[in-house]
DNA sequence: CCCTACTTTGGAACGCTGTTCCAGTCATGT
DNA sequence: ACATGACTGGAACAGCGTTCCAAAGTAGGG
C-alpha cells in the first residue's frame, strides 16, 4: 500500500514503451541515424540491452514508433478551414518541416511505407483531393501521387542531411553540387548546366512548396 | 609478350571493378538487399573481404556503383521522338521498371541523392520540361519536383517489395493491407475507407503513369 | 508477515557486419 | 634474374541487432 502510494510504476524511473521512445528520438536527434543502437540507448536510459526488448520488439519497430511520435506531434494541428490547396499546403509543410528538423524522420519515411502516421497523412490528402472536385475515380490516383511526391521530398532531404558533413554549412554544399553541375559538359547536360545557378541559391521549402503546387495545378485540370 | 597476349588482365579470373559491381548486382538481386556483405560477395568472387577493398573504397560507393550499373542500362535506349509528354512517360517508365526488376534500386535511389544515374535522369526530364514550354523561371522546380516524385515512388515500392515475405503474394498483400483500410473507423478515415476498394485492384504500373500524367497536366498550366 | 507466482531487469554471449592490416603472390620493366 | 609495385586473401577488430537467463523487484493469498 505505501510502495503503491509511493509509485504508479514499480521504480523510480521504471522503463516503459514511451520512455524507450523518447529517449531513441532523442538520440536520433542528436546524433543522427546511425546514432541509435541499443547499446547507447540503454546507456542514456541506465539499463541493459536486453531490458529494452521487453517493451519493443526490433529495432524497425523502434524506428516506426519514433517517426510515428515525430509525425504525431506535427499532425497535431488540423485548421482545415481555408480552401483546399491551403489545407493541401498546410499537411504537405508540416511533414516537410518535421522532416526538416529531424532528418531521420525522412529516411524512416522513404522506407517504410504504410506507417501508421503516413497513412494520418494519406488521409488528409485524400479529403483535400476530394474537395478540390477531384472525380472519384482518380482521386486515389491524384492522392498517391501527391504522397509519392511528399515522400520522396522527404528521402531526398535525409540523404542530404546525411552527406552533408558536421563542419560544412548548405551555402558550401549547394555551391560544390552548383560548381560541380556547371562544369558538366554543356552538349551532354544542356538542361543541368542551364539550372546550375537556381540550385545555388534556391530555397528547399520554397521548391517543396512549389512542387506541392504544381501537382494540385494538375489535380485541377481532371476536375 | 606471351603473357600478355593470354590474357590482358594478370590471373585466369582477375578482380575488377566492373566483375566486382555485377557480382554485387547478381547478389543483391537474388537475396535481396540484406543479400550484400563483403562476405558474400567474397565467397561469390572466391576471394577474400581484403581484396574487394582494393577496387572500392567502400559499401556506400559499391551500392552506389550497383544503382548506376542497373539504371544506366535501363536508360540506354533514347527514342526522345515523339512529344515531351511520351518522353517524359519514357524515361519515368524506364527507372519505373529498373526498379520493379531490382527493388533494392528503389532503396538507393531514395536515399542517395545527386549520384550519377539520377543527373542522367534529371537532365532527361529537365529537357522535356523545357520542350514542354514550362517558363525558365520555373523549370527547374517542375523537373525537381517530377524527379522528387519518381524517387518517392522508387523508395515506397522498395519498401512494399521488402516487407513481402518470400511466399505471399501480391495479392494477398494488398488484399491484406485493402482489408486493414476496411476496417479503419470511417468516421475518423473517410477517404481511405473510401479508396480501400480501389487500392486491392489498382496496378502499380499505372498508378505511377497517372502520376506523373498528373505532374505534367500541372506543367502545362504554366507554360 | 512470508511465501509464491509473475513481471521486469540488465549483463553476458552469439553470430554477423564493415573495415583495416599485412604477409605473401604475381606480372612486369630493367 | 631480380627488384618493384600491383594485387590478393585471410586474420583480426570493433561494433551491431538479438537472444538468453539468472537475479531483482512487486503483488496477492494464506
Amino acid at each position: 500500500m505505501a510502495s503503491r502510494a509511493r509509485h504508479t510504476g514499480r521504480r523510480e524511473e521504471a522503463l516503459s514503451r514511451d520512455r524507450i521512445v523518447a529517449a531513441a528520438v532523442e538520440l536520433l536527434d542528436v546524433a543522427g541515424e546511425g546514432g541509435l543502437s541499443f547499446r547507447a540507448l540503454s546507456a542514456q536510459l541506465r539499463t541493459g540491452p536486453g531490458a529494452i526488448y521487453w517493451h519493443v520488439a526490433n529495432k524497425d519497430e523502434l524506428l516506426a514508433a519514433a517517426t510515428d511520435a515525430v509525425l504525431a506531434a506535427a499532425l497535431a494541428a488540423d485548421p482545415a478551414g481555408e480552401t483546399p490547396e491551403h489545407a493541401i499546403r498546410v499537411v504537405a509543410l508540416g511533414v516537410f518541416d518535421a522532416i526538416d528538423e529531424h532528418p531521420w524522420v525522412g529516411a524512416q519515411l522513404a522506407r517504410l511505407a504504410s506507417q501508421s502516421s503516413v497513412l494520418q497523412v494519406f488521409e488528409r490528402i485524400g479529403r483535400q483531393v476530394q474537395a478540390l472536385g477531384v472525380p472519384a475515380a482518380g482521386q486515389f490516383d491524384a492522392a498517391s501521387a501527391l504522397l509519392n511526391y511528399v515522400l520522396g521530398v522527404a528521402g531526398q532531404n535525409a540523404a542530404n542531411a546525411r552527406s552533408q558533413a558536421p563542419g560544412t554549412s548548405r551555402a558550401d554544399v549547394l555551391g560544390a553540387e552548383s560548381a560541380l553541375w556547371a562544369s558538366l559538359d554543356p552538349a551532354a547536360y544542356p538542361f543541368i548546366h542551364t539550372v546550375a545557378g537556381q540550385l545555388r541559391d534556391h530555397d528547399d521549402r520554397a521548391q517543396f512548396l512549389a512542387g506541392v503546387d504544381l501537382i494540385v495545378a494538375g489535380m485541377r485540370t481532371v476536375r
